[in-house]
DNA sequence: GCGACAG
DNA sequence: ATCTTGTCGC
């Protein structure tokens, strides 16, 4: 049996030559070199569809496994009308600037799970604000080559000034010069989120798209409902294991 | 060498 | 991320 033309080990498209996407490394040296060869690839331009169908990604832990959960969402109703789960075992330990290695795989396969392909994804961590532009929302948007954006909750690289307290005000996030992301205000008086473009979409229709999906809490309802599901999965996988 | 450091 | 009850506040 063969691994699906989008399954985590087997990404598309050419699996040699110039085009080819390294297979996921075992170790940092090896990250490091799947993030030097693929950076080039990151594409930040203004989206070019009408956004019918947005997804949240999001993963969590139970001993060695990674549980990753996909929710989709119709947009801009933000109706809820689906779900995709993936297990698998943890391949790389969490080190800032190489969590895609850890949650990349199980995300994707999430996401190859949903019904519909998304018109965007949403991710909970960073997209070019990284050290070197390439965070797991970029990455995984290189992978599948699709719309992504990066939704982190704390800041991992670049400097910025507090922005203002009210809903959809923001600050820009800027490392070594460059404008990686933006620091925004979900809401009234609670701390920020940082919004960096992943891939194939530019950093005022990221922001655009976090403010929309963001109602009532400080992030955004594909996230929330991608996190909640993966803490469900992996409380069943407890009461099994 | 020291401090910073997504989830 | 994860280990974890009650509690303060809108």
């Amino acid at each position: 049996m063969s691994a699906g033309r989008n399954s985590p080990d087997s990404p598309s498209g050419p699996v040699s030559g110039p085009d080819a996407i390294p297979a996921w490394p075992e170790d940092i040296e090896g990250a490091k070199a799947v993030q030097l060869a693929l950076r080039g690839r990151v594409r930040i331009s203004p989206l070019r569809t009408r956004i019918e169908y947005v997804a949240g990604v999001d993963a969590a832990f139970h001993g060695d496994r990674v549980i990753a959960a996909a929710c989709l969402y119709e947009f801009p109703s933000l109706v809820h009308v689906g779900d995709a789960c993936a297990v698998a075992g943890v391949r790389f330990p969490y080190v800032p600037g190489f969590l895609s290695f850890r949650e990349g795989p199980a995300m994707i396969e999430a996401i190859n799970r949903l019904g519909r392909k998304p018109d965007v994804i949403l991710f909970d961590g960073q997209g070019i604000a990284h050290p070197k532009g390439f965070g797991i929302a970029s990455h995984v948007g290189v992978v599948l080559d699709m719309p992504t954006v990066g939704c982190a909750k704390s800041r991992l690289v670049g400097e910025y000034s507090p922005p203002g307290p009210g809903k959809g005000e923001f600050s820009y996030l800027v490392y070594r010069g460059r404008t990686v992301g933006a620091v925004l205000r979900t809401r009234e008086n609670v701390s920020p989120v940082f919004v960096s473009p992943g891939n194939r979409i530019d950093l005022k229709g990221a922001v655009d798209l976090v403010l929309k999906c963001t109602v009532r809490y400080r992030i955004p309802e594909p996230l929330r409902c991608a996190d909640h599901l993966a803490g469900k999965v992996k409380r069943t996988l407890c009461g099994s294991s």
